[in-house]
DNA sequence: ATTGAAGAATTGTTGAACAACTTTTAGGGT
DNA sequence: ACCCTAAAAGTTGTTCAACAATTCTTCAAT
């Protein structure tokens, strides 16, 4: 029976009700459905019922698979032709695909960043001292997202909506991953100084060098999470 | 009236009933818009009516919108709440853009094709010799189809499907664009030989100045285009 | 011409219904 | 026990009809 296999996030979801009513339901769905994975609260794998979701949220069927339609083109679900829609799970070759993205995106952004618009470098910084805040009240989950808009920031700089755009959907994607990290502060903690020392080298106009600095993190938060990945896989 | 506002598109659509029968209704709704705008048969601007396309499609009015919804997240059309979807009109803003984000993907795969995916050089040589072959039966079209495939196989030598992805989003809204060019043979033809330089550069190793001539062959079209939006619109 | 309000038309959302498909369950045969 | 098949149950796919919310149109008054 559909109502005896709620788990708990599904009553969750029924406090959420207060925060639904405005303007366009099935995108405020979405936001709070999107909140709900990324914080790692819904799990890879699980199905999103549409009656029990639709109930939880008080939304009709119709609605809530506009917001499914939504998150499944973030690729934050995945939808299987008359069996549902699932929390996305990450492969090894996705975790792979990503940071490719990421490679031609971010390192290419950081060799233009002569030709940034105005106030994009200033927002690189302003992610950089954002995080080094967070690290200093301990505050690990502030950390990630900072480092968020650190790379965020960065792809800023080449100036193009599109761009950000699509970056900022890869990167909502890779926080799918990061839960499995054991660790998560030692996994954001190390990259402190590092998006400091790229921050520096921009601000010095040695774009291609800061480049290069991104490339090898890249390559090396790469390393580290295939492996955890095919560690428990 | 609803039904006499309906211009000679919104019939011509009746005969694109028949291709519309097998799995996922919606999806394949979207695809036959997205030939209609990508061809230039629905021109930018152009409003969508949900009760006259579903009655021309044979489609109900929540299918029809689970529709726009995919086109929408394309870029194709644009949703106004309580309005309705529209056409994309690309504004000057709008090519700026886009060239933004083909210098940064596009040139970026072009540095990175030493560590291409095994067929993806091929693929980009297959589509000059297609553009060519077009151009040799005076098809410019086909022309036109076959230089999309080139700069798509260029983001294919980063091997990421999420940067093709984008990419594809990015060129078909491109299209969108292309009907603004008087004289589209003309546009289309110059660079004939210009994807072919790239490709024997490319295949010579030398990435680097297939690079920079990349670049320069989309700093002169993101210029053509412009002058051509500002000269009429 | 400008403004403002009544009316018409369109989109936003819901609920119910049925068709299509998948998964589960239950039996039979070996 | 095991495997295969068929009925049953549950879920998704799609349509339809209705009403609420909002925008667009019309038109009179100033």
């Amino acid at each position: 029976m559909a109502h005896t296999s709620s788990t708990h996030w599904v009553r969750e979801l029924t406090l959420e009700r207060t925060a639904i009513s405005g303007s366009s339901t099935a995108a405020r769905v979405a936001g709070v459905l999107r909140n709900y994975v990324t914080e790692g609260r819904l799990l890879p794998g699980t199905r999103l019922s549409e009656e029990d979701l639709g109930e939880a949220l008080g939304v009709s069927r119709n609605t809530l698979r506009e917001a499914f339609r939504l998150l499944t083109h973030e690729r934050l679900l995945v939808h299987r032709f008359h069996r549902g829609v699932f929390v996305r799970t990450l492969a090894v070759e996705d975790v792979r695909d990503l940071y490719g993205f990421r490679r031609v995106v971010e390192c290419s952004s950081l060799r233009r960043a002569a030709q940034a618009p105005a106030g994009a470098l200033d927002r690189v910084r302003a992610a950089v001292e954002e995080g080094e805040a967070a690290a200093r009240r301990s505050a690990w989950p502030e950390v990630g997202t900072a480092n968020m808009h650190f790379h965020q920031a960065i792809v800023g700089l080449a100036g193009s909506v599109r761009l950000d755009d699509a970056a900022s959907h890869v990167l909502a994607e890779q926080r799918l991953v990061f839960h499995v990290m054991a660790a998560p502060r030692a996994f954001h903690e190390a990259y402190l100084a590092e998006n400091r020392h790229i921050c520096d080298l921009l601000f010095d106009g040695r774009a291609e060098e800061a480049a290069a600095a991104l490339e090898r993190y890249l390559d090396e938060a790469e390393r580290q999470l295939v492996e955890a990945l095919t560690a428990d896989g």
